[in-house]
DNA sequence: CAGCAGAATGACAGCGCTGTCTTTTAAATT
DNA sequence: AATTTAAAAGACAGCGCTGTCATTCTGCTG
């Protein structure tokens, strides 16, 4: 049988409600009696019973994990990271999909939220950048942390997690023009993506800081999708003077453009280098393997989901942010071959 | 405010323990009773509380999904189904991956159902095939459906839901040899899964039904990867009397194939027609599109987590068992071409 | 050393339900 | 109509915690 606060109270020699002080890391504990309460619990394996501090306490111990997006490796890989943070502190996970296009988005939210009694939520995108979804979260006074694409920048609205896509997309750049590369061409995420903007920033500054020609006829406008990676390589490789590398904006946009670049007989990479973005299991299972950047994305849930608990633990939040850079991961499709 | 039982009971004119029948479908309660609470809990919107009943009742009002499979797709859309049948029946999903191959991983599993008194949980492959876990189960009482790879012979163990990839591998193999095909390979998945073993058997049944004569050279071992499936067409398409056909056994496989005839300038459909398995996201982002066999994932989860809801209200689980067979997807990779 | 403020601790009610047991009601039998 | 009997409905305690408020300790002042 699970032992419960009696138990530890008993154990400890004090009463249930200092060893719920304690539990909860409340003030006006005597560190000695702390310790008391701490070796009982640990002897007894004590763990809090959920549903008891839910129903008894003001504040809940779940938050919610809102998501509407097409790539299933990046939400399990983010559910992973929350799901570990939820269980270290004693928190619940209420997985929550949603259509983000849906028009009765926010009475879902809204509903969800009160039924529910969550402490707090987790935004990704799309509903990271949602404005009307920070609006309504903001009213009914719940807490949130965002996942979102940029250089970390707060706008103190509620603590973020930024993935600094621009720094990324620089390096991935640099890396280009360090293989020798000058002629390079670029395919576009979704327009509305804050991701997209920033790794173009990204590939942009780092063909200024290295003294090249911003080349507009270069940048194709297209979807984080496969079929836009083969269209937009189609339209750069069939150019007289076609680029020498192509920068796809994710991992499955350079998986079409390998792909198109197979279908026009042209090799990677001795005669084309690609690089995507992202790192998912795609830029592995292609051939040659892609060059990319890695984001850790169940570090970044895990990271989100203690930014979320702690701000619930203090009244007035601060809105502390953390940022992460997506980390160059060489492979061979833009392997330097002997010449 | 979110209306109480109390709230109901007053609106109804009867008291909180009736409502709290009709919630849970008990008996001893008069229909125009019933009714009368049913319109009162409609009218406030009530929703029972989780945590109090978790806290008050015996049973409690959450399943656990366990799982530790590669496909992020496959993960995602059975949570979907499990989270729309956990919804409708005011029921929490606890998600548990966790990993197969551990050592530790029944203690993992009993602390797991301890900790949270989950009512039941639900298996998917490998889980639902390591018979030393459902013995674990077994032991500590807890109810649960196993989702697998068979025809519909239940050891009467727990509820099953059935995938028959037996019939659906037929389906396929039977649309292979409508379209003129009689020399067909078959990759296999990894031997040690059950659904690797049904999808053979349809191959060869199919094969057997048409009269047509089972070349076990054509027949090779692999596991469910992109890399199997290359490697695994690379050796069948060198053959002097190469197929006119491959049936990789799942998505990955049949895109590895298609990767190796792309390579040898074989062209699809027209020198070689392929199959695929699953129907995941994979299976469209192929050129030509894959035919395959769809299963749908998000209803096998709703419905194995309707079984397991109904299993832990009925004292005396009678093991019903649910079959579904994947749907044959034609697409272009099997594409007659005019000769 | 009395007197007192402030910190540390405890007593107790109650969160919203369910389980158990008791009472009421309706139907069935004489 | 009186009695029996089972079905239907209710009263009440209590699940394991937290919030509130009362009480007991400290250490410090004059």
């Amino acid at each position: 049988m699970r032992a419960t606060i009696n138990d530890v109270a008993e154990q400890a020699g004090v009463s249930i409600k200092t060893v719920s002080r304690v539990m909860n890391s409340e003030p006006s504990v005597r560190p000695a009696t702390r310790e008391k309460v701490l070796v009982a619990s640990k002897a007894l394996n004590y763990q809090p019973n959920a549903a008891a501090r839910n129903l008894a306490g003001t504040t809940s111990y779940a938050i919610a994990f809102i998501y509407d997006n097409p790539n299933a490796y990046y939400v399990i890989d983010m559910q992973n990271g929350l799901l570990n943070a939820c269980n270290e502190q004693g928190f619940e996970l209420l997985i929550h999909p949603c259509n983000s296009k849906s028009a009765s988005i926010h009475e879902e939210i809204t509903e969800m939220i009160k039924r529910s009694r969550v402490a707090g939520l987790v935004l990704t995108p799309p509903f990271s950048e949602m404005d009307s979804v920070i609006n309504t979260l903001e009213e009914l006074k719940v807490k949130f942390v965002r996942i979102l694409s940029g250089s970390g920048h707060s706008d103190q609205r509620s603590p973020c997690v930024f993935i600094d896509d621009f720094q990324a997309a620089h390096a991935i750049t640099q890396h280009l023009i360090d293989c020798g590369h000058s002629h390079i061409g670029f395919l576009c995420g979704d327009k509305t993506h804050n991701s997209s903007k920033e790794r173009l920033m990204g590939y942009k500054a780092a063909l200024k800081k290295n003294n090249l020609r911003i080349d507009r006829s270069l940048i194709l406008q297209g979807n984080y999708s496969f079929e836009s990676g083969v269209n937009g390589a189609k339209k750069l490789l069939a150019r007289e003077d076609r680029p020498s590398a192509i920068f796809g904006s994710n991992d499955e946009i350079a998986a079409g453009a390998l792909f198109a670049a197979r279908l026009m007989n042209i090799d990677i990479p001795s005669q084309l280098a690609i690089t995507g973005f992202e790192d998912n299991p795609f830029s592995r299972q292609t051939w040659p393997k892609l060059t990319t950047a890695q984001q850790p994305t169940t570090t970044i849930g895990l990271s989100a989901a203690q930014l979320l608990i702690n701000a619930t633990r203090t009244p007035a939040s601060n809105s502390t942010s953390t940022i992460f850079t997506p980390e160059l991961i060489v492979r061979d499709s833009t392997k330097l071959t002997d010449t």
